[in-house]
This record gives C-alpha cells, structure tokens and sequence, in this order.
DNA sequence: CTTGACTCTAGACTATACTCCAAGGTTTAT
DNA sequence: ATAAACCTTGGAGTATAGTCTAGAGTCAAG
C-alpha cells in the first residue's frame, strides 16, 4: 500500500491532484490508515495510471469518470449501452490519431528540411514547411 | 475572403474562439472592411485549420502561438533553434501517438469483448476488459 | 523527544480557453 | 424601408483542472 506522496510520483501527478481526482470521484484510496492517511493498492496504481494516460489523450476528467463507471454501473446499464458508449470513444480516438500522424508528418518535414547548422533561420527552407504541410 | 462567421462554421469554431484567437495573436485576419468587419483569406484559413488540428492533439494555444511563429520570426532565431523546438515537438507528439494507440487497444478489446446484445451489462465480461487492458 | 518530512481538511486562488452579454453599427432579403 | 441576420468592442462570467495556503495532526530518525 502507497502513501499519496508515494503514488503521486510514481504516477507523476502531484498530490494535489490526486485529491482532486479523489473529490471528482475518479480515484478513491482502498484504505485509509487509523490516522485518516489515505493507502493506495495495486488496483489504485493500475486506475492513476490509466486516468494519466487518458487524459493525456484528450479525455477530460468527466469523460474517464464516465469510462471508469463502466465497472460500477454493472446491473444498471446493458451490455449494449456500454458497447456504443466505448465505440463512440474508439471513433473519437481514431480521429484524433488521423490528426495526431498529420501533425507529426508537418513537423517531421519541418525538422527534415532544416539545415540544422547554426545559420540564420532566413536561409531554411525550414519556415515554410510548416504551412506546406498544413495543407 | 470569408466573414467571421463564414470561417467560423467552415473551421467548425465559434465566431467568438475566432476573436479571441486573434486577441492572443494566433490569427489575425488579413483584411476588414471599411466598416471594420474581419475578412479571412485563404492563407487564413489553413491557418485556422493547423490551429484546430493541433489543439486536437493537446497543444496548449501557447504552444501553437509558438509554432506558428516559427515563420514570422525568420531572422531572429537561428536554424539550429527552430530544429530544436520543433523536434522537441516531435518527441511530444511520439509519446502521445503510443498512449492513444494504447488506449485505443484497451477500448477495442472492451467493444469486441462485449456480446453487444441487450441483457443485463452484468453477465458481460466486457466491463472488466478496460482493467485488464488498462495494465 | 523533538525536528523534519509527511499527511489531513477546507477554502482561496490561478491558468487556460472559451462563452455570453450589452449596446451599438452594417448588410441583406422581402 | 424595415426587420432579421449579421458584425463591432469591451467586459463579465463559466468550465476545467488543478495549485497553493493555513492550521493542525502524524510518523520516522537521530
């Protein structure tokens, strides 16, 4: 069992944040100590870390909490509900990989055409590529 | 050359996002009317059109303020500089590739696993796929 | 047995990115 | 020629996601 300072940096959020996502219902301590310290277990790891890496994605907050019920509301929401639920998160996350690989194909192109020596930017065709590419 | 609200609903953004691009200096319409009305070019709108994109992939406006600076900055920044911001850049857009491309795996699983019929969400192994996924 | 590092709660404050409103001017369609 | 639908600025308000502070309690090491 983790203490929160423990947790936050190996999940690399700050405590704060961790209470934050606790207040909003995304996370909350398996256990908590006598004292009234919060304990995270494994499951809590696995949880920050999903929250982290969807968030990082693009989900808010709001739309974790929501993937996170999945589990919770078992008995309240058929099967099929959740299955359109997720699908229409998989399109979301399709199209923001189309937009990601576009703009990484921009940047790539940028940094390809540079000189990459230490002449004024002037000089660098590397300016433009990012217009050309954002056609 | 388009009015506010014409590139407003063809970027699919809000007249008023538009405005406040422009008060933090994103895009600046290249022309107005005498009678002050905005008109957008089509340089303009490709421009909306990077800046859309690349919010959807989680830059901060800030961050996108500075790439598209990159251009007007021309002599005062060296090649070298533009090189090295824009393949930090790259490194960013990398991580954030293989976290959306987990993610989507993780809801992938969780939408094939699920029978997609109507009974209870309950006898449906799909709700623990996203914590299996999530690991 | 106390010092320093950690934790608690509650609430105020901040940054980002809008969104809405008021009060007015302009354009367009009938 | 007038109403509807647009546009202008400025400023206030909102949502999201924290971050910071205060005042107090807890825990481990020397």
């Amino acid at each position: 069992m983790l203490k929160i300072g423990e947790l936050a940096s190996l999940a690399g959020v700050s405590r704060d944040a961790l209470r934050f996502y606790e207040k909003h219902g995304l996370i909350i301590p398996s256990q908590r100590t006598e004292s009234g310290y919060r304990l995270y277990s494994n499951i809590d790891v696995e949880r920050i870390s999903f929250i982290v890496s969807a968030k990082e994605v693009g989900f808010t907050l709001n739309e974790i909490h929501q993937l996170l019920e999945l589990e919770v509301t078992k008995d309240k929401k058929s099967c099929q509900d959740v299955k359109e639920f997720v699908d229409n998160k998989i399109t979301i996350v399709n199209q923001r990989l189309l937009e990601i690989e576009k703009i990484k194909h921009s940047l790539q192109t940028l940094s390809d055409a540079c000189c990459g020596g230490d002449e004024p930017a002037t000089q660098c065709t590397i300016l433009g590529a990012l217009n050309e590419q954002a056609r």
